[in-house]
DNA sequence: ATGCCTATCGAGGATAGA
């Protein structure tokens, strides 16, 4: 089975890539990020055409994800209990959770798509909100992993280690890289998921997002944001797994490279 | 190292991303 993930930034602008790229990669399950489309407006029809069910979770104008399959697609959830929300309290006191969670099961695994909230800054809500959806994730996992394999895919918005990021002193007091959103990928660890850590097809580190201005994808100026944590047995099965930086190159890339996974299974 | 890009909504400029 091959598995991938990738932050699409805009499943609607991405359309034509995506499209190449399912042609060329040929994953069996993907889990895509950042679409920013309601669920109705997804493109189900295009991406069936090359095979493939999906299933979507949107909230319009930001965030998004979705899962493609052609190795099933059962019991599909839209966000995960507990999932804290942002911004205006309903009538008691909670907030709606975001499009940012989706999980199925294909090919009797069960594959989650997450899009961790950014933070902004650590003096922000935003930050608060994102140490909340983390610990919520891991909860919410709990159950779901004593059930069988899993993968939690997806844009993490963590820098795992300073090695993960192009230079970690410009980013001391930043979010993506402070010790409680390092425990926060280090309590999902805990829960016995193992960081698949792909292959970088050029240079020492295996980035997956680098941003669109002053040519930092040129300079190979990067982080390595998206991960796929595996459930043991799932981990004990990866044949090899890499980044796709090709998919980075051209005409209206996404910011994002997909990681690509193969699986003895 | 922020908003130098990019995308969205909507019709210009605000909001968001990491």
């Amino acid at each position: 089975m091959r598995l991938a993930t990738w932050n699409v930034n805009s499943v609607k602008a991405r359309l034509p890539r995506l499209l190449e790229w399912l042609a060329e990669a040929r994953p069996d399950v993907v889990c895509l990020q950042e679409t920013k489309c309601a669920a109705e407006a997804f493109p189900v029809a295009e991406v069936g055409e090359l095979g493939y069910e999906a299933a979507a979770h949107g909230d319009g104008r930001w965030n998004g994800v979705a899962l493609l399959s052609r190795a099933g697609l059962a019991d599909v959830t839209p966000g995960f209990p507990g999932e804290p929300g942002f911004g205006e309290l309903d009538s008691v006191g909670a907030a709606r959770p975001e499009a940012r969670a989706i999980g199925a099961t294909c090919g009797g695994i069960r594959v989650w798509s997450l899009y961790a909230p950014n933070g902004r800054t650590v003096d922000s809500p935003h930050y608060a909100y994102k140490l909340a959806w983390f610990a919520a994730l891991r909860d919410a996992l709990v159950p779901e992993l004593a059930a069988g394999p899993l993968v939690a895919c997806g844009d993490y918005n963590v820098a795992p280690t300073d090695a993960d990021v192009w230079d970690p002193a410009l980013f001391v007091g930043s979010t993506h890289v402070t010790p409680p959103e390092r425990r926060a990928l280090a309590e999902l660890r805990d829960l016995g998921l193992t960081d698949v850590v792909p292959t970088p097809m050029k240079g020492p580190h295996p980035y997956t997002y680098w941003d669109y201005r002053a040519g930092m994808f040129h300079q190979n100026k990067g982080m390595r944001i998206d991960l796929v944590y595996a459930s043991a047995d799932v981990a004990g099965q990866v044949r090899s797994a890499y980044v796709d930086r090709e998919a980075r190159k051209g005409k209206g890339p996404s910011d994002h490279a997909p990681i690509v996974v193969d699986l003895e299974r």
